[in-house]
DNA sequence: AAAATTAATGAACAGTGTTCATTTTCTTGT
DNA sequence: ACAAGAAAATGAACACTGTTCATTAATTTT
């Protein structure tokens, strides 16, 4: 019968106009400032429907955050034809803060906020397909770049976690503000993002520096 | 006229116990769920009341923002009779993850939360003393470690912002729980402080390759 | 057409930061 | 000691927030 086919589309349905509605305000306003009543006024449906869809505020905020990750695979994803596994694993880095720095509300989203974490530790499955999969992302082409002699002497979950822990880092200090109000680079007539640029360039060298 | 002065004792006394009742509701529950009305309310005072000793909710918080200054470099400064600028480095980059790991709510407070980098933002000398003061204890250990040999051909800077960046990656990426759900992390018996360390000791054995 | 099921909602609850007219308290001058 | 004036404290309100639930509206089945 297609009929009730057609009623369980259009729940699908809302429920796509509710993440929609949900996702455009996000980017617009930032996730603080998005409230239930802002997206059911959006979708022109009373705030209480979306609680036929949605179990809280927490769940809408975990489905935004899967789309995110799907969004920095796609970054780094571009990036898997570039052979050389340290030039790879260069423009890796590159992309991440491309992908932070254009997305900041969804970077925040992703790695910053813990109420999306929060959720994957009470699903039944603890997992976090997401996060594995962008993390082991990054430690193959660790591993790639050790079996070519760089950094050989280094255990790769560390360095990985290290690596991961230093592009986090300067994103978020550059992001969140702090990086912009340390007086040495107020006063320095560099923007923001040249500065970013710059020590990364400078962190890649040290992992230059890192062979045989 | 010792009378007004016991005024304006009291009425100093009254923003110090504004400031206590914050500092402990902040630490017992964190920033999040701690109200102008229970700050009111442990203080014995009206929620108005409070208003006429700070502007807004953002003051009292920058003001816990500067105390949770003086406790982090209190950390650090006892390093200061590590002579050897290396050996400093590396305590004070332990001392950073200790300072971050036994007060997670202060660390988020100073180096995450946007609103107290905001009130900076806002004030008519638009200097973050207390950030700049960090970040010199930093930049001045390195440099130490350059004159020493180390780092040479790094711009000390950048290095800096390296470093920070990579302390902070790390520290946030525990406390937010997000590396705590990376499932090689979950399933490989390790708590999560050890998982820490072990990258931070990877990150020190990286610092020392870069010699000469 | 009536009954049963499903979808949507209005209204309420308990909470938030913040403002302001009003009241209470304290200080000063007579 | 008492009235006048200044300072401090407050109650009540405003415009929000996430969330629940009994009630109403729409749709499907009998």
């Amino acid at each position: 019968m297609g009929i009730s086919e057609r009623k369980l589309r259009h729940k699908a349905d809302l429920k796509k106009e509710i993440l929609t509605a949900a996702r455009e305000l996000f980017t617009e306003k930032g996730w603080e400032s998005t409230s239930i009543r802002n997206i059911a006024e959006k979708i022109e449906y009373s705030p209480a429907t979306i609680y036929l869809y949605y179990k809280d505020k927490n769940e809408i905020i975990f489905d935004l955050h899967r789309e995110g990750f799907r969004l920095l695979v796609n970054y780094l994803d571009v990036l898997k034809g570039v052979k050389n596994p340290f030039e790879r694993l260069q423009a890796m880095g590159r992309a991440y803060i491309r992908f932070a720095l254009e997305n900041q509300d969804t970077y925040k989203l992703l790695f910053v906020m813990e109420e999306p974490m929060q959720h994957v530790a009470s699903c039944a499955t603890m997992d976090w397909d997401e996060g594995d999969k962008a993390f082991n992302l990054l430690m193959n082409t660790v591993q790639e770049c050790q079996k070519q002699g760089h950094f050989t002497n280094l255990q790769t979950i560390n360095l990985s976690f290290v690596i991961w822990s230093t592009m986090h880092g300067l994103c978020t200090l550059r992001t969140s503000g702090h990086l912009g109000h340390v007086s040495l680079v107020r006063n320095s007539n560099h923007n923001l993002d040249d500065v970013l640029t710059a020590a990364y360039e400078e962190f890649v060298k040290m992992l230059e520096q890192l062979n045989n």
